[in-house]
DNA sequence: TAACGACAGTTGACGCTTCAAGTCCTCCGG
DNA sequence: CCGGAGGACTTGAAGCGTCAACTGTCGTTA
């Protein structure tokens, strides 16, 4: 609204870098959707869900803690575990120890469902990213994103995950 | 759906930049989106296809090109310019050299609307991104980038645009 | 010049995400 | 033991994107 002044543009080289950093946060979403929708009928981030989940002990989580991980709103959560529900691959119990708290569980079903979805997505990751960059630029793709992110969002603790 | 024996999963190093790379496609957008919304009433997509135009001799492109520089579907740039012409920002003409294409071509109106919006999200830009990256990191990204999007859409060619 | 095919763009329905209440549980102060 | 505050979800409505079907224009062929 109130422009202040001149703001600092980016220079040629930003703009370029600009370029090509928002044609990948549009097309790579778009592109690992389209690979989990076609091969195993999921979202990716009904897959996001229910992986977080099969690497919990228990295979179970907090909805909220969950929601950060799977880097979403709590209400987008709700709302897709309610689809999940339905399909029989989670289901929700109140935490035993704080019912305030609702803890969703990866069913059986739900597991196979993850195991059998991981190997495509993990090699359309490998084909879209990790095979077109040197060892070096996957290295320094990690320090890179973990400043934007940052940047971002200076409270996020999801991304250094205890081994 | 045909797991191939065992798939390379990702090496741990991977995996890192993977979580990474993950967050930054997730919360990036999100957060250019809000600054957007907030500040100008507009999202990102709205924002990206008039700044195309923008930049544009007499302001204006078929709607097929305007989506591939925006980086969008033909049918969700219809709809945005519909309501973005009901704004007064943008309107259409059928080409006059083949009637078979529509020139979208932003107003005066739109193009001050641009001209207030832009300082704020490239202050956006700056913050969540460059400010937080070394001028090395910021080249390294652009070499990132496009190899990335080059992996999904050997096609594209709206990455490099001459100098 | 009439018919066909190809392609640009539009439209409407459906599904998903967000936003803004609303509900339920627990803790704490009286 | 009761009532209020606060946090954790849930729900319903509204907006946006996608998909598939449709319209309209041009170039080609007969």
């Amino acid at each position: 609204m109130d422009a202040p002044a001149e703001p600092r543009w980016l220079a040629s080289d930003e703009r370029r870098s600009w370029l090509a950093l928002t044609a990948v946060i549009i097309k790579l979403p778009f592109a690992l959707d389209a690979q989990l929708q076609r091969d195993a009928g999921l979202s990716h981030f009904e897959y996001q869900v229910m992986a977080v989940l099969s690497e919990r002990p228990g295979r179970s989580l907090r909805m909220s803690h969950l929601a950060g991980f799977a880097n979403g709103s709590l209400s987008r959560l709700s709302h897709v575990v309610n689809r999940l529900e339905k399909r029989g691959w989670v289901h929700r119990t109140p935490d035993p120890e704080d019912g305030r708290f609702t803890l969703a569980v990866l069913t059986d079903s739900g597991w196979d469902k993850v195991v059998a979805a991981a190997p495509g997505h993990v090699a359309a990751v490998r084909k879209y990213v990790y095979d077109a960059l040197t060892p070096e630029q996957a290295e320094q793709l990690a320090e890179i994103g973990h400043r934007i992110v940052t940047a971002i969002d200076p409270d996020d603790h999801c991304l250094p995950p205890p081994t």
